[in-house]
RNA sequence: GGCACCGUCGCCAAGUGGUAAGGCAGAGGUCUGCAAAAUCUCUAUCGGCGGUUCGAGUCCGCCCGGUGCCUCCA
């Protein structure tokens, strides 16, 4: 059983062949960095994220590039408007673009470049297209000529005589073909600037992925990734831009994510309809924003709701619960090496097997609730006696390490719990001596069984949205 | 107008030819003074119609409903 992933270009399931062996070169479009990340940013994240830390468990290398676009018509009009250097808001979303992915355990990749480091391999990029007659340069603006590559319109599934029909492409009369597109702007006064041999100006927005993707990767490389809108025109432009440089295909495999949405309806900057990763958090735990984006397949598109979020959040503390009392149970003692027991678990097997299909996330978390259920009932079988749930080391182990994959399970159970109460408690202003003094007095109660005053106080502290439990070691006591 | 995609239990969500994973909610049992937590059991024939097939949620056609791309966008 092997990894078998959806490829774009071809439409179809491929078998994952990696042009070197063991080794792996990904390339996935970053983030414009003038704003704040919105959930749509934080699922491709969790996305790419999930499929490069399941490509290092199958044991791959992985060269894993993502750039930050850095100079773009956007960032300038903010800059503007905000009256800062350009250089500056661009720092500035760099750190809360690391602060929101950091949160969501989004690991970082092996190289993060940015565009406008790059500007010398895209001028070469540049000029090698107009050399070999595919690209040209129109009073300082340079275009890449759509017509000079046959293969155009093939990963987004059109073709140029229906695109010119769509009428709806920009009318620039410096064009020949209303289809070329920019790959160097002739810069107005006042904009930023870069030396170039058509003059001063800036990259157009595709060519940066094409230059940094060559530089870092080669000519040729595995997966490419983004998000499904930037199938069109990006991806298409970038395949275009690089197959006429180097004459080859620069991608085996291309994978997009599906989009989230609000109401059923696509979440994106131009509607004004969407979320920042940043408001999220303000009432919802990062991580369980994680499981909510990888509960469903990555392709599928996902509608972001509270009710959703707050199923997902009961579903992960059950998982922490679950992982608390099995940790309690076996305590410090050293479980030697069980990495080949872990391995070889029917539930790694499963969870490999579904990963491998496409990576396939909700299938996965199917197969961890099963091994959750199983690690809880081996947990109580250890409870009641010593020589139960011998097994329980094991399963344990697995559903962290799978979990792990997954980028989740990495905080310690107590931890979770105090941010999840941290962030319960803000609406609620709990008075914690006063649920005290309730527990205590209704704990007397109970040893004079007077259930009913017991009773009492346990309501009292219901209505204040406190549950209790009792067990062996206490009464125990969470927000509902 | 062109090109894609989606419609599975009350809700979320897998499943692309062989008699429907998982989660939330719900019902019942075990445990508990009673609860809670945990655990066990139960709850769908897959938008509609027609076709292909021994057999279809899964392929084909039509219809209904919804979305995306074609313009910056994860």
């Amino acid at each position: 059983m092997s990894l078998r992933l959806y490829n774009s270009l071809t439409r179809k399931k491929e078998d994952f062949v990696p042009l070197q062996e063991n080794r792996v070169g990904m390339y996935v479009c970053g983030v414009t960095v003038y704003d704040y990340c919105h959930v749509g940013h934080a699922r491709a994240g969790a996305a790419f994220d999930t499929i490069y830390r399941y490509l290092k468990h199958l044991g791959y290398e992985v060269n894993y590039v993502r750039n930050f676009t850095d100079i773009d018509d956007k960032i300038i009009n903010r800059a503007k408007e905000k009256g800062i250097p350009w250089q500056e808001l661009t720092e500035q979303y760099i750190q809360a673009f690391y602060e929101d992915m950091g949160k969501l355990n989004i690991e970082l990749p092996t190289i993060e470049p940015k565009a406008t480091d790059h500007i010398p391999e895209m001028i070469a990029m540049i000029a090698s297209l107009i050399e070999q007659g595919k690209a040209y340069d129109k009073d300082g603006d340079v275009f890449y000529s759509v017509h000079s590559f046959d293969g155009y319109g093939q990963l987004s599934g059109k073709n140029t005589d229906d695109l010119l029909a769509g009428a709806r492409v920009e009318v620039n009369e410096d064009k020949r073909n209303p289809l070329d597109f920019a790959l160097w702007k002739k810069s107005k006064p006042g904009e930023p600037e870069w030396e170039s041999p058509w003059g001063l100006g800036r990259p157009g927005w595709h060519i940066e992925c094409s230059a940094m993707s060559k530089k870092y990767l080669g000519e040729t490389f595995d997966i490419h990734g983004g998000g499904k809108d930037l199938i069109f025109p990006h991806h298409e432009n970038e395949i275009a831009q690089s197959c006429g440089a180097s004459g080859k295909a620069p991608v085996k495999y291309w994978i997009h994510n599906g989009f989230v949405n609000i109401d059923k309806e696509k979440m994106s900057k131009s509607l004004g309809n969407f979320f920042t990763i940043r408001e999220i958090y303000k009432r919802h735990h990062p991580e369980v924003l994680r499981l909510f984006l990888i509960s469903s397949h990555y392709r599928n598109p996902i509608d972001f709701s509270e009710k959703n979020i707050e199923d997902v959040a009961k579903v992960l503390t059950r998982f922490y619960e679950g992982i608390e009392a099995a940790e309690e149970i076996l305590q410090d003692k050293e479980t030697p090496s069980l990495g080949d027991a872990v391995r070889s678990c029917t539930f790694m097997q499963k969870f490999e097997e579904a990963m491998n299909d496409d990576f396939n996330t909700a299938v996965a978390l199917a197969h961890l609730n099963e091994e959750l259920r199983k690690m809880n009932t081996l947990t109580q079988k250890k409870k009641s006696g010593p020589d139960g749930g011998g097994d329980l080391p094991i399963s344990l182990a697995a559903l962290k390490k799978a979990g792990n994959v997954l980028g989740l399970f990495y905080r310690t159970p107590k931890q979770f719990q105090s941010e999840m109460f941290q962030l319960k408690n803000r609406e609620l202003h709990l008075d914690t001596q006063k649920i005290e003094a309730l527990i205590a007095a209704r704990n007397t109660a109970r040893k004079t069984k007077d259930w009913g005053k017991a009773d009492q106080c346990r309501d009292d502290l219901n209505t204040m949205g406190v549950v209790l439990e009792d067990t062996p070691q206490g009464t125990e006591w969470k927000i509902k």
